[in-house]
DNA sequence: AATACATATGAACAATTGTTCATATGAAAG
DNA sequence: CTTTCATATGAACAATTGTTCATATGTATT
C-alpha cells in the first residue's frame, strides 16, 4: 500500500462487524443461495406443506425435498409440526418472506 | 400421493413465479453466500474502496480481491470507476445494503 | 404383529466453487 | 519506451455441495 487509503481503511475496519456475524451472514445467504431452497422457501411462504406435496409441487424426489427441509431446518428457516404421518413446513418468521421479497425487487430492476 | 392435497399444490403451483425468476433469486443470494464477498460488501457499504485497500482491510491477496469483486460486478451488486491506475468499487444500488441489514437482523434474534 | 405409507438418514458420486500461483493488462512517471 | 504500481485474468487444485440410491425410522390401519 503505498497510496494515502490508511485513514479510510482504519475507520471502515470501526464500522465492520464481528468476524462471527459476517459468518453467519454469509451462512444466511448460502442457504437461500440454491434453486431447489428457493422454490421450497417461496411454496412455503404461500402455504404450510408436507414434503410429498413439495416433491410433487417442484416435481423432485421425497428424499431431495427431505434433506433439503433438514438443511432450511436446521438454519431455522422453516418449522415443522407433524400430524399423523405427514409432516407440515412452514417458513420460520416473517424476516425469511421479506428477504425473499427483497431479492426479487432486487432482480426485476 | 395418497392424502387429499392436489388442491393446495395447485393453488401454490399459480402463485410461483416463472422458474427463470427463481433461478435469478438463488444466484442472487448464493453471490451473498460466501464469507469473502459479504466482507466486501458490507465494507462498500461503509465507503467506496480500491481493490488494494479491500486486500488490506481483509488481509488478503489482491488477486482474490479481485476475483471477487469480477463476480460481484458481473452480478451487478458493485459499479467501479478508475482513477488513474486506481479502480474504486462501490455498491450498485441500495438494495444490496437493504438485503445485507435485512440479513444481519434476522441472524440476531 | 404385519403391512403400508410418509418421512428421514447415510454413503457415494458428480459437479461446482474459491483460492492460489503465475502471468498479463492498463496507466502514469521517469 | 521502459519501469513501476494497481488491477485483472487463466489454469489448477482442494474443498464443498446437492442429488441419488438404498435403507431406516416413525405412525397409523388392518
Amino acid at each position: 500500500m503505498s497510496h494515502n487509503h490508511e485513514a479510510i481503511i482504519k475507520w471502515v475496519e470501526t464500522q465492520m462487524p464481528k468476524e462471527e456475524s459476517l459468518y453467519d451472514l454469509a451462512e444466511l445467504f448460502r442457504i437461500f443461495g440454491d434453486t431447489t431452497r428457493i422454490r421450497i422457501l417461496y411454496a412455503l411462504s404461500k402455504n404450510e406443506l408436507c414434503v410429498c406435496a413439495v416433491a410433487e409441487l417442484l416435481n423432485m424426489q421425497h428424499s431431495a425435498i427431505s434433506h433439503q427441509l433438514r438443511v432450511l431446518k436446521q438454519a431455522r428457516l422453516v418449522n415443522c409440526r407433524r400430524e399423523g404421518k405427514t409432516v407440515y413446513y412452514s417458513l420460520a418468521d416473517s424476516h425469511v418472506g421479506t428477504i425473499i421479497s427483497q431479492g426479487m425487487e432486487h432482480i426485476s430492476e
